[in-house]
Parts: C-alpha cells; sequence; structure tokens
DNA sequence: TCGTCGATCATCT
DNA sequence: GATGATCGACGAG
C-alpha cells in the first residue's frame, strides 16, 4: 500500500520518525530532533540528534561503501533502519543509521548529541564528572562512549521499540533551523555539503565551516 | 581559543 | 605496511 503510507508520511506530526525510503540527503535533516536511546547495563541513556552527516553508497568516495561490501561495512548495505557501529582510528566506535534500500550502501553518521537522559551514567562512562555537559556527546566517538555504544550493537534494529539501541521521536525541527555545511574529517569529497546542523545548538561537535 | 600532534588498531591494499 | 567518518593533551598567542 504505496500510496497509503506516502499519505503517512506528508502528515508527518512530531510523533513520528523518518520514513525509512526517504533519499538519504532528505533522511540526515529529518533525523535531527529525533532522539537515540541506548540501554546499557540496565541504564536508559538518550540524547537529541543535532548534528548528522550524510554518507552515500557507491557514487560517494568518502563513504566506507565506496569500494563495496567488506567485513566491515557490511551493515550498511543491509536493511534500512539497522544501526551501521565502526572503530575509527582503532579508537573510537561511530554509530550510522543505514538509509535507503539493502545492497545500495547509504547511511547517515550521528555527530552529535544534545543530552536529555542519563548524563550522570554518561559522565561516569567518558570520566568527565564534572565540566561542561556537552563534552559528554559533541562528536561521533564521544557520543558513542556516553551511552555505551560497542561494536556489539552493529546491525542493531533502531527502529524496534524493543531494541536496546533505538531512535524514538522528540522534536519536529523546521527546515529554517537547520544549517548543511562541507563534512568533517574526510581527505576525499569534502566539497560535498552533507553534513547537518541544528543552527542554534551548543552541542554541535566543530563550529560552522559553512561555504 | 586555536592549532598541532601522538595514540591506537581494525581494516584494507 | 599504510590508512583513517577521532579524541585529548599540550603549547602558542
Amino acid at each position: 500500500m504505496p500510496n497509503r503510507n506516502r499519505k503517512i508520511e506528508q502528515r508527518s506530526s512530531p510523533t513520528l520518525l523518518p520514513d525509512l525510503r526517504l533519499a538519504t540527503l532528505v533522511f540526515a535533516q529529518k533525523l535531527i530532533g529525533c532522539r537515540l536511546v541506548a540501554l546499557h547495563q540496565g541504564m536508559r541513556c538518550s540524547g537529541m540528534i543535532v548534528e548528522t552527516e550524510a554518507y552515500l553508497g557507491s557514487e560517494d568516495e568518502a563513504s566506507h561503501a565506496y569500494r563495496g561490501v567488506t567485513t566491515r561495512n557490511a551493515a550498511m548495505f543491509g536493511p534500512p533502519g539497522r544501526a551501521y557501529v565502526y572503530l575509527s582510528y582503532g579508537v573510537h566506535c561511530c554509530v550510522n543509521v543505514v538509509t535507503e534500500s539493502a545492497g545500495v550502501g547509504a547511511a547517515v553518521l550521528i555527530r552529535a548529541l544534545e543530552p536529555l537522559e542519563g548524563v550522570a551514567e554518561m559522565r561516569g562512562r567518558r570520566n568527565r564528572h564534572s565540566g561542561p555537559v556537552q563534552i559528554l556527546t559533541s562528536g561521533p566517538g564521544r557520543l558513542c562512549s556516553a551511552l555505551g555504544i560497542t561494536l556489539a550493537d552493529n546491525g542493531a534494529e533502531l527502529y524496534s521499540a524493543e531494541s536496546t539501541l533505538r531512535l524514538e521521536p522528540c522534536l519536529e525541527i523546521p527546515a529554517h533551523r537547520i544549517t548543511a555545511t562541507t563534512r568533517i574529517g574526510i581527505s576525499r569529497a569534502t566539497e560535498k555539503p552533507w553534513r547537518f546542523c541544528l543552527s542554534d545548538s551548543r552541542f554541535i561537535s566543530v563550529r560552522s565551516r559553512q561555504r
């Protein structure tokens, strides 16, 4: 019933997550304002997504999917709505939301959150018992550390209410509050303005490099 | 406040 | 053997 589903999407309210059939660049913007929830060691921690980056499939030189399926990126080529978690620089975990159809290899990297629940737990995990709360989740490695996300979460069903790592609706952010800039920390396809930030958020990872 | 640099290791060539 | 979607520490201004 594709037409019926489309009607539901057009009437999207703050209580809905972005439609998984959206194009990755649109999905990356719609993801801002959603809540990322992690339930680990019996603790619920969550934050509102304030910064994302879109990575397209085989057409995007900066994407892990550019060279096709490997052991590491297999989750990227799986069904949409799953988590793709990978180890960066051998040290930090980073989490993506897989988008589009299985086999495409597109995903949206979550780069920063505004902490909502479990701040004390996040401080403990990051060994930051004092200081500004922004430092806890501003950066893809930091937010995974704060929420306790590890490689064990690779492939988690983010759209399932039973999943220990999942997305939940939070706020609907109007398009004029979202800024597009070039992506960060990459050496290829650096000109693509596929990073999206909540314009007035104090929690984004790097100050504006807008072009 | 900003820039630089080393740590660290799974993955890829 | 080289690379990298990062981070934290440290020094300069």
